[in-house]
DNA sequence: GCCAACGTTGGC
DNA sequence: GCCAACGTTGGC
């Protein structure tokens, strides 16, 4: 069964445009435990929602899909790396990452602010104040409702 | 750049 | 196990 995600990135990092063009991307980098269990919960062929966090406007600027499940982000053990974490250990990895393929990018972002002002969305994560969470589930309903707000 | 809201760390 | 101090996220 699909699920559906949302994730965050920084475009100044990792935008839509870079997945367009790499087609496919390990989401490495995620640091905290609570999205890292929603990773290894997903599924191949799980739907995504790419969000641009931290930017004007920020937004959901298109769609995504899992392309390979949670694997041990190696950048955890190289010491070299921004994201090195000396206790995650090849025999005991502390952090995962998964693969996400690039399926669509929208015509213009579909901002917080849009998302907030819609009382159907009241319950989403999202737009819960005071959520830094960087990878959050959807409920298909949500994923279903905000695709048709898009075509508005 | 500010700062609220979290999450994590570490002393006790 | 508590909790103060500190660090981070991310909207504004």
């Amino acid at each position: 069964m699909t699920h559906y995600w949302l994730m965050k990135s920084e475009p100044d990092a990792f935008s839509i445009d870079d997945l367009k063009r790499l087609k496919k991307s390990p989401w490495d980098g995620v640091r905290n435990y609570q999205a890292r269990n929603f990773m290894k919960e997903m599924k191949e062929g799980d739907k995504v929602f790419f969000y641009h966090s931290s930017c004007s406007p920020s937004g959901i600027a298109g769609t995504a899909k899992v392309s390979k499940k949670a694997y041990p982000d190696h950048t955890s053990w190289d010491a070299s790396s921004y994201y090195f974490d000396p206790k995650s250990t090849q025999d005991n990895p502390r952090w995962f990452m998964v693969d996400v393929e690039f399926v669509e990018k929208w015509p213009s972002i579909l901002t917080l602010a849009e998302l907030k002002q819609d009382s159907v969305l009241a319950d989403m994560l999202l737009t819960k104040k005071g959520n830094r969470l960087s990878v959050m589930p959807i409920t298909k309903d949500e994923w279903e409702y905000i695709t048709v707000m898009l075509k508005k």
